[in-house]
DNA sequence: AAGAAAAAGCAACAGTGTTGCAAAATTGAT
DNA sequence: ATCAATTTTGCAACACTGTTGCTTTTTCTT
């Protein structure tokens, strides 16, 4: 995976700014999923919030994020590891939110089980989030 | 399944009141999961929005509906088929979203598969959606 | 370095969901 | 059937989230 911020960017066709550098870093600091606000309060009072709507989105569109589903009505993102074409996620991987911190993580190897749909139904996209307890919480610190 | 609109709402210790039973009808009357905003506007001009509401997680802490995640920050409920305990949802069906008709189901007799999770990882719940064309809309209507 | 193009910032707005409180409806007992 | 106690509703006001249009600033290209 290439780690270069201005690199990500550029092949992206995107052009290198502020916003889009520092959002993007908070992406690859971190191991699980960000929604919106938390963007915007790790990036501080720097960015006007249209921005953080608008970086988002244009890294969506881009495939260097992806949106994640979840329960309460909240848009979560995270990183595609993989080379997502623009517009073209892969997503075969599946969710996994802790109850307990309430992290939402990617767990890139488990990919997304067949599903028997009953007749007449076809599927396009299949996505499974999983809650439970993550392996940082379940573990006891010995 | 009980279908009389008092009968369950009694059974579920509330009172019976015309918001209750306006909005328990609408989700009895309709095969697919239906979102607040749908809610208000099936309703029509009769219930105050805070009466929505706050029927809605009535209905979802007593049992009687359950919610559905969403890719779009929505919040989609249907009503639990099964008798659900209060608190204690029976979420053992998949969810299928139609790309056609942006309807959502429940597919109740698809049980959630399997899942393998990395070492250190416990999961207390699997929520499945899956995306494709339904049933209704697959269907030449020949 | 300069002009064209893209992005950021600002203001204003719409939609969604919440809270406190007074009025109305429901329940249960008489 | 009536009445009091409780529950629910409706209203007003508010906070939060996300969007749009437009101007200013920044980035890119040559």
């Amino acid at each position: 995976m290439v780690t270069d911020i201005k690199e990500i960017l550029k092949r992206s066709q995107l052009s290198v700014t502020a916003s889009r550098e520092k959002i993007l870093h908070l992406f690859l600091e971190q191991t699980g999923a960000l929604a919106h606000g938390d963007i915007e309060k790790k990036a501080g009072e720097k960015f006007d919030r249209v921005t953080v709507y608008r970086t988002l989105q244009v890294f969506v569109e881009k495939g260097i994020i992806h949106v994640i589903p979840t329960f309460d009505n909240s848009i979560l993102y995270a990183l595609c590891k993989d080379d997502c074409e623009e517009g073209h996620h892969h997503d075969q991987h599946i969710h996994f939110v802790c109850t307990n911190c309430s992290n939402t993580y990617c767990l890139d190897d488990i990919v997304t089980p067949d599903i028997k749909l009953p007749k007449g139904y076809s599927s396009s996209h299949i996505e499974v989030v999983v809650e439970g307890v993550c392996k940082e919480c379940k573990a006891p610190v010995s």
